[in-house]
Parts: C-alpha cells; structure tokens; sequence
DNA sequence: TAATAATTAAAACAAACGTTTGAACTTATT
DNA sequence: AATAAGTTCAAACGTTTGTTTTAATTATTA
C-alpha cells in the first residue's frame, strides 16, 4: 500500500485535471462533458470519478489547484514605499504575464474570468478571498496618492475602472482576437500593452485628484 | 386564417420570448432548459418548438429582437464636429443608460455580454455587425482628437481601454455588486459613473497624446 | 351555428448526460 | 510466486435533455 500518490496515479489525475482545464477554460462548465474530457485525455471515463468523485469535484481542482497563492500577487503592489508607476506595474503584471507564460497558467486565469460571468458557485468564496483583498489593496494604494482617509464612491469608481482594463484581457479576448490581435500576441507586445495600461491608470488617478481640486475649490 | 399574428400569439410568443431573455441572461444558455422556460412564463413546453421552432430558434429571437438598431447608437458618438467630452458621454450612455431603463434592455445587453464569454455562435456575427463599427468609430475619433491619420497598435490600446471600462459595468457586475454595490444602484449614481468614465477616457487620451509628443521629440 | 384555423395539453420519443458497476489488468509488497 | 492494493476497462444505469406526436380546446371566420 502506498501513502503517497504512485507516479502512474499522478500522471493520469494530472492528465485529467489539465485537459479538463482546458476544456472548462475553452467552453465552460456546461458545454464541457465529461465523455469528452476523457476522449481528450485519452483515459477511461470511470478515472474521473475514481480520482475526482464527480465532475464538479473536477472542475474544483481544476479551478483550485494550479493557481498560487493570490496573496503573494497583492503583496507586489501594495508595499506603502512604491511610486504609482511601480504598483501599477505590479498590477497590471498580475494580468499580463500570465497571458505570456505557459497554457495552463492562461487557462487557469481565464477560467476564473469566466466564473465571473458563469459563477459555478466557486465564485463568491474567490471574490471573498481573491478579488476583494485584491481591489481593496488598490484602494489604498489610491487613497495613498489622493490624499484621503476615508474611500468614498468616486474611489471605488477609479478602482473600478483601472481594474477594467486588466480584467478585459481576458473577458474581451475574443473581441480584440478579431479587432487588433496583434496587442496581445508577441511578449513584446504585451509588454507595451501592460506600459499603456500603467499610464493610462496614472492619467486617471491625476484626474481624480485634479478634478476633486476642482470641486473643492469651487 | 390570418395572415398576421394575433393577439393571443402575440402575447404568447412575447411572454415566452421575455421570460427566456430573463433566464438566459441570468444563467446562460446551457443552464436553462426549455421545461424551466415553459414552466417560468406558464405555458406548455410544445408552444416553444411551435413559435420559435427550437431552443436555438428561441435564443436567437431573444439575443436579436428586443435589441434596436447598433447604427443609432453609433451616430451619437462619433459626428465629426463633436468634442471628446460629448463623444464620450455618447459612447458610455450607450453602456450606462440600459442599466437604468427597463429589465429587458438590461437582460438584452446582459446577455450580449455574456457571448463574449461564452460564445454560442452568434458571436461572431456580432462582432462583425455590433462591436467591429463600433470600436471602428471610437477609433476614428481619437485619431481625429490625437491628430493621426493611420491606426497603430497604440490607438487600438487606447480604443479597447476605454470600451473596457463600459463592458466592465456588464461583465464584472457581480464583482461590483459585492464590492461597491452604491456605483450602479441608483440612476443618480449611475450618472456620476458615467461622468467619471468620460473623465477618464479624456484623462487616457491626453496621455497618449503627451506620451506620443514625448517619444516623438527625443 | 357550423367549420376551420390557431393554440394548448399530456404523453412519449430518442439521444446525451453524469455516474456506477464489476471484472480485468498492473504494480508493488511480502 | 502469492497476495493485495491500485488502476483501467467496457458496459450499463437511471435521469434529464430537447423535441415530437396526437388529441383536445379555444378562437376566428363564414
């Protein structure tokens, strides 16, 4: 008897797990069979429910398991030494890079996007723990810059915004793969997409500031 | 025989037609069956394939009719005497005011946003027909504003920055509900919004036209 | 009122779905 | 080599799906 998982188990839970990863990410939770998961990871049907116990326990770990940790992405912005162009990059690179590095990390991102539009029910314990911790570090960081103490409904609004702009990577992808392809398809490109981002967010924050001047003078 | 439909299939057909906009774009077209549909709008489940002839049928009917004309909305953004500030307040409106109207123009655009993710095949041809026009217009308008004459990849990274900001008032409606539920609940905010958005989105084409300045003198 | 079309109703259809079964096969341990 | 646990396999299970059928009912026309 083994303790530890054999190297054949953890072959075919992986193969299971990434190919459905895939397919989740490709065509969502419904319009992905099971059957099809199998075929396509070339195993018996039966494997799914022998590791996984049912197709929503797949999908779980598929959704789970090869993400990291979110709090180590927060912690590359909100540092309360950096510049606004330094946590804006932090950001940003939170969304760009992934779409650089391998399938899975990708597949992996744009399955969770896809839980915004399509909760499974997965999804309010990751806007528990992922997003809100993610979007209310930025609000500090922002608060920081305006010079408030308090977030009022303008600063959720900017928040919002920025946020936005990450977020369509993924959820416009189809969109800008027919419009302008070209903006997300080398690293380059990415890397220039991700400068545009970063100062198109400073241009906000200024605007924020320089338009609640405004208000206040007035 | 009539040749035009009557009252009774007229009400039918509608009642039908609604109650499946309301439950598709809630939970997708996978998740909704047609017995939930039927049972949902009180009718027998054969008046769907009678009407409509299919699940399909019924879908398309839902996605495209309750929808006006995409070439008015257009219209109100990009004439050619318009200043950003007016440009832009056309275009976010055009996001904006569905959201304060009635359930089916939102449930409508809801469900437009949901193909993006999600596509079932009428996608494509509204990216062609919908989206394509219209992010061609928003680009000949910051071309005009930034004084160019060729779309290079940076005005396609300006032009899907700004749009991401509107369709983020569909796609990440949850995240927002859970976050800053205030933003979108009245139209009184909604408003503020919308004023904030085209502040930005001038805020963002400034910066580019600074950025270009800046690059092109060194 | 009689006849005809339009609409609704209950029941059944085949196909596809997620899941389970029990035997066969592999691999590791004794 | 024998035993046992882990793993794979083909087949079948019971549901649910979208759709169709056939008859009954309602509304309209003559």
């Amino acid at each position: 008897m083994m303790v530890f998982e054999s190297t054949t188990e953890h072959n075919t839970r992986q193969k299971i797990m990434l190919t459905a990863l895939a397919l989740f990410a490709e065509h969502g939770f419904e319009r992905t069979t099971v059957r099809q998961i199998a075929k396509s990871a070339s195993v018996n049907i039966s494997a799914v429910s022998y590791y996984f116990g049912d197709k929503a326990g797949l999908y779980k770990a598929a959704f789970t398991e090869p993400m990291g940790s979110p709090k180590d992405d927060i912690a590359l912005f909100n540092a309360p030494d950096l510049s606004l162009e330094q946590a804006f990059n932090g950001l940003f690179s939170g969304f760009i890079e992934p779409l650089k590095q391998n399938q899975h990390v990708k597949q992996c991102i744009r399955l969770h996007m896809r839980e915004m539009v399509e909760p499974t029910g997965l999804w309010q314990q990751e806007i528990d723990d992922g997003i809100q911790p993610y979007q209310q570090a930025l609000i500090l960081v922002l608060q920081r810059y305006l010079g408030l103490s308090v977030t009022d409904d303008n600063v959720h609004r900017l928040a919002t915004s920025i946020i936005a702009m990450g977020v369509y990577m993924y959820v416009g992808r189809e969109v800008i793969e027919n419009v302008c392809p070209q903006i997300m398809q080398t690293e380059q490109a990415l890397n220039a997409t991700q400068q545009r981002l970063v100062v198109y967010a400073i241009s906000m924050v200024d605007a924020e500031k320089n338009l609640r001047k405004l208000l206040q003078s007035s």
